[in-house]
DNA sequence: TCCTTACTGTGACCTTCGTCACCTATGGCA
DNA sequence: TGCCATAGGTGACGAAGGTCACAGTAAGGA
């Protein structure tokens, strides 16, 4: 997988920043739900992801994860650069959806590859306007929409990032990943079955036309 | 005003950087209130702020304003920045609370000094970084936090920013930044008098004891 | 000085959402 | 087949916050 996975998920780096990567690099595998990084955790180094699926949580002092955004192959935690790059502890919990592959990149390399290779350099910033946007369109969301819009969207992020109509999650854990409560995810989901726009299967849903 | 403010704000460009910008970068004033920026618009250059102060809002289709955070002088625009090397529509609006006096800088420029100048990339790298951490901070009180305490928030980040003890704000202002109403705002500070935490005034706040 | 206007205070009421209680349905397994 | 754990459904209620109506009050202009 190291050898073939790196120039396929970065066409744009250089070669010689590719062969960089693969000798410096750290490849780790998480497994499904385990956590890639702890809120409050330093970092020692960046991470890109290679394989599987990450999402990005942010947490309150009691413990409530509030779901922010996913990583797929090819992108990067653009706050474990922030931190690297300030020795800063983590603001965000990461958590593998799937059987996830990374690579570790060592924090100095982060650092002396922004001046040594263009790719590097526009990957990094690359990374952070993409997070960016993600972070203004959540803003978006809790600040100007109700429950119900913001479930619908979150089904739909799921259905598009998955690639699959069925979502095999249970009421509770979509209640936490909103921030919300089981019976309020249960209730807008029956209205929104009622609707025609989903089919509640148990532990799963069915997306039919959002 | 142009041959002092470069260095003393952006002490860390080098020489020839902080010349390069001024003579490619053209000097623009902001009255209070103006915009800088409104969204939907594109961008041609980013903003470096000399002067005054700036505040950056999202709006929602109904033109709701939502208050996100502050910027000052030797600050820039990060989603300026953003949109400038995507040729992308800005999905916020700036608005200039004092007076001010920004250097616009031509989005060729900020990609060419990019590869030139390291502390270019350290500034670029820095702003992302920066207006990141705010947007997480931002989040962290929509979800989690009640009107009380982003209230609460919102004047101490006031009192902080603009370095005084009152508040020139009527309460239908401070309502429309926090995507809330005249009348909670109202009690919410009524309530806040009688804690002794703030002291009541036509058109302003006095901060007591925050 | 008086009048108009904008700002503020407050009670009544509604909606949304969170919480509690309790019930039903489903599926695995002894 | 029956038991039980887990998921899901639903009514009742309360708190937060948005909306409406209206009253009081200060400030600035005529």
């Amino acid at each position: 997988m190291e050898i073939s996975a790196i120039p396929r998920l970065f066409p744009a780096f250089e070669k010689e920043l590719q062969r960089e990567i693969q000798e410096q690099g750290e490849i780790r595998f998480f497994k499904t739900e385990e956590q890639l990084m702890r809120t409050g955790q330093y970092f020692r180094s960046t991470m890109l992801i290679l394989n599987g699926l990450v999402k990005i949580y942010r947490e309150d002092d009691d413990g409530n994860e509030f779901f922010m955004y996913y990583l797929q192959p090819g992108q990067a935690c653009a706050l474990s650069m922030v931190c690297a790059a300030e020795h800063k502890r983590s603001a965000i919990m990461a958590k593998a959806v799937k059987e996830t592959e990374i690579i570790a990149i060592p924090l100095h390399f982060m650092e002396e590859w922004m001046g040594k290779y263009k790719s590097w350099n526009h990957f990094v910033i690359g990374t952070y306007r993409a997070r960016f946007e993600e972070l203004l369109s959540t803003i978006d969301h809790i600040a100007f929409r109700g429950m119900d819009e913001r479930l619908e969207f979150y089904l739909k992020k799921h259905q598009d990032t998955m690639g699959t109509n069925l979502i095999a999650l249970n009421h509770q854990e979509i209640a936490n990943e909103l921030n919300s409560s089981r019976e309020v995810v249960s209730r807008l989901l029956k209205k929104m079955e009622q609707f025609g726009k989903v089919k509640l299967h148990r532990n799963a849903i069915e997306i039919i036309q959002l």
